[in-house]
DNA sequence: CTGAAAGCGCTTACAG
DNA sequence: CTGAAAGCGCTTACAG
């Protein structure tokens, strides 16, 4: 299939050596006008490019980056992906996706090697970096082995890691975890007159969940604003998730007035089952979600969600690794603070 | 960084030959039990394993494939590449993903460089097969410059499309369009009485939107029921554009009791319109939408969608491509018929 | 400014 | 069963 044209055909078309045609190719060395112009008209012929391997093979690079996700339909992370790869194509990176499909779940019932098989398979392929979005990282308990193979995988190659930072591992530690959004969540329902404030969706023992949450039960003990262990019910991240943690929360007997939702994703779902139990929103119950991943003006009812600038946090990663792979210093921290978008899904406590 | 352990290192420690190293890591010649534990060992010990870039110089390939979407963060895409992903993974390839970011709009305008760069992109790489989801290919109007770098990377590497067949060009193409669902979709709205179903969003000159336009036009006339220019309003494929569009058929004068929204987001977008107006669905218009992005069960209204069966689609098109790879005959064509899941956005015409 | 040659890390006939 | 050697397609000192 392959024409497999090589640099040598070129040189002989040209009627120069090998390491001629090299030169104008890498512009490194300065060539006579009249050669350069001769071999590049050979090359512009054959549409020529030089073979990556054979390249890569010498200079110690593939200009290829590997991105690790442990789910790419969701919101959070294509987004989050889409301004990697457009920087990383930018600067003439491609980019391997791996989608290890990992959930909390599916790793507490054994399946667990899923991950270090990618991390395997990513230091086979002698990409120049990576950045390792989610995943067995972001849970609170991580295993040993996963960490040994990050540490291994760390070890060889320049990583980023959106989460938090592990001790004895040398990556750049990107920590996307900002409980204060919560915080500011509650607050604004608190000014609203809300006194019963559920919490819905999300994994447990992963740790933005978990860290939410103590953000969650510190806010509502500072505001002196009811805490019960009804008004929380998690599950995963999903629409389907939101809708069967809410309903759990809308039939405990205690009513709540609001609802925090992990996500847009799980909102969709909560407000389904708020719709089930022929509640309104906000008149019944507010609504307030903590990642946008929607355009909250096009949704019904409009919803209030908190915007975490995932799109920042993208270009933000991918500029840390491209200056980690190029030895250049490292940036100045971000800020990530999310904004609280209102919109009418969340207004004043009716009850 | 890196520590480059090499086949060299592994032969000199276990006292073989590299030849022989290269025998027991590929177990394609009988090496001698005892030889091949010492050596094995010493694999083990360094977690060696061979350098891809050497292997793919000799081997001619890659272990990679090249995927090529316009928009990563929209679900229908997503979700085809999750399947894409994990079958190739399964397969041992790693995927590389280029996200376009085409649109019929931004071509339009004439920024119409970028496929091509990719095209270019994944040739360089020598990627083992490409897999092209969609963008300009998807137009009605295809540019010559975007045909001959479709040859030329089809005829460097196999490739398969997934859209309608284009003559001369050496590619697998796997048609998606099915305007079936269309009729489908029309048929339904009209055995429940609807006499006037308006059309919203997809962009125009996409060969997708312009062949369900046609489907639809055609099937109106069939059913002899009114079709009128105001009834269709076109823009794009995300929430904002169905928002727009159904605002604009809403307010057009002459009242429809049903929309068929391309896809689930435009739908979202059109309940937003409707809900506007102060109208419900279903009680005031019914609502069906194209394609399924989301479980209609947890949406409110849970939505009426065609499901186009986009993980099939994903799966079918990596195994037609892993298997020309290794130079398998074509499979049977696939049945893709899209199905209607009907929830509570559809009901009967009121007017 | 240009060429001959070594070498990147592997695989695979070719001999033994 | 095993080793020496050629070769995959490049880049880059080293000479001129």
């Amino acid at each position: 299939m392959d024409k497999n044209i090589t640099i040598i055909q070129i040189a002989e078309e040209s009627g120069v050596s090998i390491a001629t045609v090299s030169r104008v190719l890498n512009n490194t060395v300065p060539v006579s006008a009249k050669t350069k112009e001769r071999v590049q008209k050979v090359i512009d012929k054959y549409h020529y490019t030089p073979n990556p391997l054979a390249q890569g093979l010498i200079l110690k690079q593939t200009k290829t980056l590997g991105v690790i996700v442990p789910d790419i339909t969701n919101p959070y992370f294509s987004t989050l992906f889409s301004e990697i790869e457009w920087a990383a194509h930018q600067s003439g990176y491609s980019v391997i996706l791996c989608n290890t499909a990992f959930s909390a779940v599916s790793f507490a019932s054994g399946e667990r090697r899923k991950e270090e098989t990618y991390f395997q398979m990513i230091l086979d392929k002698k990409v120049d970096g990576v950045i390792i979005a989610g995943g067995q990282i972001d849970l609170c308990e991580i295993g040993d082995s996963y960490i040994e193979a990050l540490k291994r995988l760390a070890s060889t190659v320049p990583a980023v890691v959106i989460g938090r930072k592990l001790p004895d591992i040398p990556c750049t530690f990107v920590n996307k975890e900002n409980d204060s959004g919560i915080v500011t969540a509650i607050r604004y329902l608190a000014s609203l007159g809300h006194k019963r404030i559920g919490f819905v969706g999300g994994e447990r023992e992963v740790y933005i969940t978990e860290s939410r949450l103590d953000a969650y039960h510190r806010t509502l003990l500072e505001l002196k604003l009811e805490d019960a262990p009804e008004f929380v019910a998690t599950s995963d991240y999903y629409m389907a998730d939101g809708y069967h943690a809410a309903l759990q929360i809308l039939d405990c007997g205690t009513p709540v007035t609001a609802l925090l939702a992990m996500n847009d994703n799980v909102s969709l779902g909560a407000l389904r089952a708020i719709s089930d139990r022929l509640l309104s929103v906000p008149g019944d119950i507010s609504l307030v979600s903590c990642d946008r991943f929607y355009d909250g003006e096009y949704l019904t009812p409009r919803l209030t969600s908190l915007d975490r600038h995932n799109d920042l946090l993208g270009r933000h990663v991918i500029k840390l690794l491209l200056d980690k792979i190029q030895g250049l210093p490292a940036q100045d921290a971000v800020d990530f603070s999310p904004e609280l978008v209102i919109w009418e899904s969340s207004g004043p406590a009716h009850l």
